[in-house]
RNA sequence: GCCGGGGUGGCGAAAUUGGUCAUACGCGCCUGACUUAAAAUCAGGUGUCCCUCCGGGGACGUAAGGGUUCGAGUCCCUUCCCCGGCACCA
């Protein structure tokens, strides 16, 4: 026997898989039916730097389900790209020093290095990567369709700037007011830019909630961060300006307590007030100091500013003048950017109201939930005023049911040059013009000085941005800014399906094959992004008859996060090690077992090296056990014994932790249990049978010393062996121990046997001398028998 | 404030439908074997407290308190703490 040398075994079998294309699937495979596929994906990662532990949990996790799957005898598809336009790539760059495309394709060879020594199986000839024309020529396909449906648009809006990284942010990259990948805090600016249109899908992104097998804790993020609200649409005059200004209200049962009314300082109406109001010098000098705080600022504010604006607003229902005040507790960025403020029962509005003496007026008996001064609707309860109140404006023609949604259309245009061209033309006669299909990609030029400052880089690229227009041919400037780079991510899971087509993004036929994506592994930091960005998209292609389904990703799973905390490991170790040191000290497997061992895979967890050493040792054992197993008398699954049977039930175990529950901890001990059993004796009846067991079942963790193994007990390719099945036969026991207790607590327990009845194991518990001295003679008031487990006697 | 998820040995964690002295598996630690020695490896031990004739016996113990139940880490109520989402959203 040689000792188990892990660098060794994992470079000979990786070649060995690689020659077979063992991991590699055919599209689709001859024969196959729709429900013999598995699509499992994890999301793809940004190819800067190094691959860290994160990675490796995230991977490996997806690696044991691919495994998994193929074992059961699913076609499984598994493939992987790049998110290689963007930010992250091109801060990396900066950071590196470098052309963009030079610095991620040196990083993409190397993560591709490490994945390869991790040994994952992944269809490597489905490779896409986001900055890869062949990928961007679709992308921007794909936009002018949302182009022709009106679902991209261009308008000037109030947008985040990040004045670190001279670009728009999306509502989804600020996170307390700071920029998501450099912390500067963000500013307000307002542009032109580019926007999904997102919002017109909120419904239908609720909906289909049902549809998918996802973590409740992620629809509820998504839940929230679409924000429905049910309500109404009320319109209030000013007829000063002949103008009716409609404001979105939850609480329209309240519209009689309505006794002033606030727009936002962005509102479109706050500049003919300033023009016309006599106070106008004022309002105007608050609207632009409003405009300047951040709404994280307007928030943290501890007392409500605002200006009244010299005019006044009809209440629809009670026909009353009420003062029209500009005040930036209204935020522009939901519902109409006005609203009616009912200081009688909204925390807000009475603030406001006792800060600048305005009217109070409850209209509500809080305590019977009732309506009062409301003229007919005094009296009503709250939930059925709401109606009729809507109703009888309705009418008026004052009103209407309304949602609101918190969600914003998606902008997705940015202001830096590594990312996808947008394809449009802009001509002094016909304004914008989508560049035709048979001329995309446009290509991402080469230029020496990407770097951001506040106008798009390709901008100042005269050479490329002067085009004639495809339209009438005329004089035309291209589209400097580039798009987002999860722009590119909402369908990359789809160019998989059929990833070397030329005429089409994708085919229906591939993509209805494979799609939706069985299995999604990733990050809950991208619950509001990426997560609901895909599921945009393919709503869309559904709806344009180019994929057959409506959600992308059937069931999703998040990782935990990878932390590396501030405890003493990092201190005493110096540096936290890279996978692949990793991996060359241990060898891939133990890397890819000790991930998965620590914890389970959905915690997050502080990474420490304490412990990997034990799954060295584990490995180590396993190896020499084995190799004694295999060289001993042995013994074949059909002998019985505690061996063959504690084998079975670890099928049935690591088969149901994987399988149904989707633990990925416990398989890994209870084979290290089975492994401890068959140590104590390599040579008892069914050893062999024990080994063949843990081998078979560990391999889609370890799979480089599986295969190693597996050959050394006489068999070959594992990788395709199909997954053991647990015997029934051999689970079902005969006898088991029986647990007998006196009230509640076990005072002892005996060997019975299945057949026994009731009242034998009654009798069986009375006969329990230790029993007995619990007993002391007293009266037995309740006897509760569970088949199979326990006698409890009460006393 | 609203919504969601958690709290178990020295440590990472098991306990799946309320039913096997709760703590599997691993780490760490302790003892022993091998060794000149160490490492590695192997064998054994390791919740707390009390009693013990050394065979063992008993009580307590899953954030705190209460409840339901023959029986609760698991179900219910109250409180505390931690993590995440939303939050001047009308």
């Amino acid at each position: 026997m040689d000792t188990y040398d892990p660098k060794t075994i994992e470079t000979k079998w990786q070649r060995v898989w690689e020659d077979a294309r063992a991991f590699y699937v055919d599209d689709p495979p001859p024969g196959a039916e729709p429900d013999d596929k598995f699509y499992q994906l994890e999301m793809l990662p940004y190819p800067s730097g190094n691959l860290h532990m994160g990675h490796v949990l995230n991977y490996t996790l997806g690696d044991v389900v691919t495994h998994f799957q193929r074992r059961h005898g699913k076609h499984v598809l598994r493939p992987m790209g790049w998110d290689s336009f963007g930010l992250p790539a091109e801060n990396a760059a900066i950071n590196e020093g470098g052309h963009p495309r030079e610095i991620v394709e040196r990083n993409i060879d190397n993560i591709e290095r490490q994945m390869h020594r991790l040994g994952w199986a992944i269809d490597w000839d489905r490779v896409i990567a986001a900055h890869d024309p062949a990928y961007y020529r679709w992308t921007q396909w794909l936009f002018l369709r949302f182009l022709e449906h009106e679902l991209a648009y261009r308008k000037e809006a109030a947008v985040n700037w990040c004045p670190h990284d001279q670009t728009v942010l999306a509502n989804e990259q600020v996170v307390n007011g700071h920029c998501d990948r450099c912390g500067t805090a963000v500013e307000v600016r307002k542009l032109e830019q580019w926007f999904f249109r997102i919002t017109a899908y909120a419904d239908a992104l609720l909906r289909d909630h049902a549809l998918i097998d996802w973590p409740e804790r992620t629809k509820t993020i998504q839940r929230n961060w679409i924000g429905r609200s049910e309500g109404a649409e009320l319109l209030f005059r000013i007829d000063e300006l002949d103008v009716d200004v409609p404001v979105f209200t939850t609480r329209p049962d309240t519209v009689f307590g309505a006794t002033f009314f606030v727009l936002a300082p962005e509102h479109p109406l706050v500049d003919t007030m300033v023009e016309r109001s006599p106070n106008g010098a004022e309002l105007g000098e608050y609207v632009s100091k409003a405009m300047l705080r951040r709404v994280e600022e307007r928030a943290s504010a501890e007392d409500k500013t605002g200006v009244f604006t010299g005019f006044v607003a009809t209440n629809p229902a009670t026909d009353e003048p009420i003062p029209v005040w500009v005040a930036d507790y209204v935020l522009m960025e939901y519902g109409t950017g006005a609203i009616m403020a009912v200081p009688g029962h909204d925390e807000r509005d009475r603030a406001f109201a006792e800060g600048f003496e305005l009217p109070v007026v409850p209209v509500l008996d809080e305590e019977a939930g009732t309506l009062v001064d409301s003229a007919q609707f005094s009296g009503m309860a709250v939930e059925e005023a709401k109606q009729a109140i809507v109703e009888w404006l309705g009418s008026r023609g004052r009103g209407r049911s309304a949602v609101s949604f918190r969600l914003r259309d998606w902008g997705f245009s940015r202001q830096r040059y590594w990312g996808c061209p947008i394809p449009v033309v802009y001509c002094e006669n016909c304004g914008i013009v989508p560049v035709p299909d048979d001329q995309l990609p446009v290509l991402l030029p080469e230029v020496d000085d990407y770097r951001p400052k506040g106008k798009p880089p390709l901008a100042s690229n005269e050479e490329w941005l002067n085009v004639p227009c495809p339209s009438c041919g005329g004089p035309g400037k291209r589209e400097a800014e580039t798009m987002d780079t999860f722009v590119d991510s909402a369908w990359y899971f789809l160019r998989y399906c059929d990833p070397h087509n030329d005429r089409e993004p994708f085919s229906r036929r591939l993509v209805d094959f494979w799609g939706p994506v069985d299995q999604y592994i990733g990050g809950i930091d991208h619950a509001t992004g990426h997560l609901l960005y895909s599921r945009f998209f393919v709503k869309v292609l559904n709806e344009q008859g180019m994929v057959g389904f409506r959600e992308p990703f059937q069931r999703l799973f998040h990782q935990g996060w990878v932390r590396q905390g501030g405890t003493k490991m990092s201190k005493s170790k110096g540096n936290v090690t890279a996978p692949d040191e990793l991996a060359d000290m241990y060898g891939a497997d133990a890397v890819r077992l000790y991930i998965l061992f620590v914890g389970p895979a959905d915690q997050d967890m502080d990474w420490t090296e304490e412990g990997i050493e034990g799954i060295g040792r584990f490995l180590r054992r396993l190896w020499r056990i084995v190799h004694e197993a295999a060289d001993g008398p042995g013994g074949s699954d059909g002998d019985a014994g505690p061996l063959v049977r504690k084998a079975h039930e670890t099928i049935a175990k690591v088969t149901d932790d994987i399988g149904r529950r989707f633990v990925f901890n416990t398989p890994i001990a209870a084979v290290m249990e089975l492994v401890n059993e068959l140590g104590r004796d390599p040579s008892a009846p069914g050893a062999r049978f024990a080994a063949e067991t843990a081998v078979s079942l560990i391999q889609p963790y370890a799979p480089h010393i599986a295969e190693e193994l597996w050959s050394t007990l006489g068999h070959e390719r594992l990788w395709e062996a199909p997954w053991p099945v647990a015997d029934q036969t051999q689970l079902a026991r005969e006898t088991f121990e029986l647990v007998l207790q006196v009230n509640g607590r076990v005072r002892d327990r005996v060997e019975a046997s299945v057949g026994e009845s009731e009242a034998e194991l009654v009798e069986r518990a009375k006969a329990s001398p230790k029993v007995q001295v619990h007993l002391d003679g007293k009266e037995i008031r309740q006897t509760i028998v569970v088949p199979g487990k326990l006698v409890n006697l009460v006393v």
